[in-house]
DNA sequence: TGTTAATCGAGACGGTACGTCCAGTCTTGAC
DNA sequence: GTCAAGACTGGACGTACCGTCTCGATTAACA
């Protein structure tokens, strides 16, 4: 089980612990993007963040669990975006920020090896789903059925599908790497999912 | 390195060494499928096959080239498909016995392996590429181009993009398993990507 | 320093600490005596004292220490005894007893505990033999000071070797463990080191 | 079970593995000496040793059997001695040697850590009994039945329990530390013990 | 047919990380 | 002010696996 547990042990001193386990999420993130994969070690987080491995070991089920949980605070902030009015735009928009989210900066390798790890490890992977992905999925499903409101999508739009068909030729060139996810495919892409007929 | 070096050693007496090296990769397929990624150990693959460690490493790097040479070997066989002359329900056929393929069968839990190590290993992950991936979407995008030149699609088409938009949320929903890659999701994936126009 | 020093801090309540420091000397010889010396760690004795381990700490410096006065509260009482006029039969009926208190009783495993931590802790052997083996000696060493007054053994008989020769082969056969401490050996054992010649 | 164990593996390569089990024989003992007990680590030995901590683990159960054998390779040798034809004076010798192996020598810690680790180690202290101790005992049990013969002992005696009375209160001293076991004690020891009346 | 060199199995080796456990210190809040 | 509760650092434990290595035995091709 990870930390994703609502039920987690709660410390009599929450400040204490949480000094520590913020420099535990921050060693961890650091660790993989500067030494790599293969150096991030329990015991490597441990004294990167001036803590023991038991206390590490207290807090989190395995390092996969703490990676977890230090993406999720790296990419926590304001997750919604505005509604123009224009749902191409949006979803165009939207699109591109993940990909700027993921290119060239520390959360690309941790979102590999999250995706990586989560092929071997259940818990993982639902963390991801249900941490990561589903809230993200939702405001842009949402996004789509006011677009279906509106009339820019034919009505009866399965907008879950539709999701799969914007993302996931993303996370595939991504994770499979024979080809860039640039400015010019997610145009195209962006385009082709949603219809050209709503296209300006 | 992976064995993919086409300068690999080449034994003396191909014979034995192909006995050990195919055991190997029965080894690794086996190990995989019944008793997970945890115990897919180098020295579990030497004791299963009956074949020492020394003579593993002689001829891969790693274990992931291991996996990587007994997974193309057990995908192999013919992959081209006939062309019936319908654009949609060739590709819908296809992606349908990739889907198969890659569904209660040992090769899935295979191929997330190699994606999965992919992430970290760059040779594995241009293996996958080059001696899985390309072979393939070649004879797709082959199909794509004769369905351009029927009129199927339409003139200009990027093909390879229009690869990424049918298989990159099949792989998607794959890796990430929020939802299932189903029938009916192909169904009207495939409509979706390759166009309504062309359907009757 | 062992709780052996006399100027130990004095408790503001001594009734609050008193009752703590009790249920730890108990919890610590009844551990040892269910569970092991690999179970006598200073957790389980604070827990099962249903002490704090910041108040074990407080008063003793380690585990031996808590050992120590436990060892010494359980094998307190009169340790004097009564003088027959007939030093051999005293004698045998004082080692007697010691075979006795460390034979099947949870003394045995807390003296060898002591006396194995000892090796290694000179204070803890300081302590054991200041407080638990002085007195006793001292009290053997009259009976045997009586029996020279007394001509069962001759003038200018050195005690202290005596003492030695008799309650040396005892610990020797209880600590190295290759033969029993039994009524037999030990009948043996003081008529011949305080010579037959006194013998009825 | 220690190496104690007569069928204990047997290595490919003696050669390769006998390198390193001495290196770590010769690791503990120095430890011990330089350092003293709590620098004894499995760890420590292993580096010291320049040998793995799976090495030790794959030849001895814990670092007390390291110790055990160290300790008996250390004090190989002849043990027999000559029979000059004077119990007493022989058995004077023999002890006084025994003492003078145990002082201030590495050997005398090792014996201490040995003996106290006997105390929770069933399988340790056997090995101390069975090799270090029998053979020895048995030489000098040997010593005391020629005594007994040429008649420096009376016919009957029980030569285990002599042995008892004379090394017992020889490691008692050295055990307990309340007393030296020096020159003087050791002559008095033997002649009451062995009696008086052979004294010449 | 006998010799020789490559290759094999077996498995020991140094190394590294794991996840657990305990010692001894420190912090907090209840009494 | 003292206590229990328990989190903390530090560090050893014993295990597992990696990738390298050494060893004889087996083999296959050539002498």
């Amino acid at each position: 089980m990870t930390s994703t547990d609502p039920e987690r042990r709660i410390p009599t001193s929450e400040r204490r612990s949480e000094r520590a386990a913020a420099a535990t999420r921050l060693a961890a993130l650091d660790l993989l993007r500067e030494r790599g994969y293969q150096a991030l070690t329990v015991d490597a987080i441990a004294e990167r963040a001036g803590v023991s491995k038991a206390t590490i070991y207290r807090w989190w089920p395995n390092k996969q669990a703490v990676l977890m949980d230090a993406f999720l605070e790296a990419s926590a902030g304001e997750i919604d975006w505005p509604d123009t009015g224009d749902l191409r735009r949006d979803m165009r928009d939207q699109v591109g920020r993940l990909v700027e989210a993921f290119t060239d900066t520390p959360l690309e390798q941790t979102m590999r090896t999250l995706i990586a790890e989560g092929q071997h490890d259940p818990a993982l992977a639902q963390a991801y789903r249900e941490r990561w992905l589903a809230p993200r999925r939702a405001i842009a499903r949402g996004a789509l059925e006011r677009g279906v409101a509106r009339g820019e999508l034919p009505p009866g739009t399965n907008c879950d599908r539709l999701l799969d068909a914007l993302y996931g030729p993303v996370y595939y060139r991504l994770l499979l790497g024979h080809d860039e996810a640039d400015e010019a495919f997610l145009d195209w892409l962006v385009d082709h999912v949603l219809g050209e007929a709503g296209k300006r």
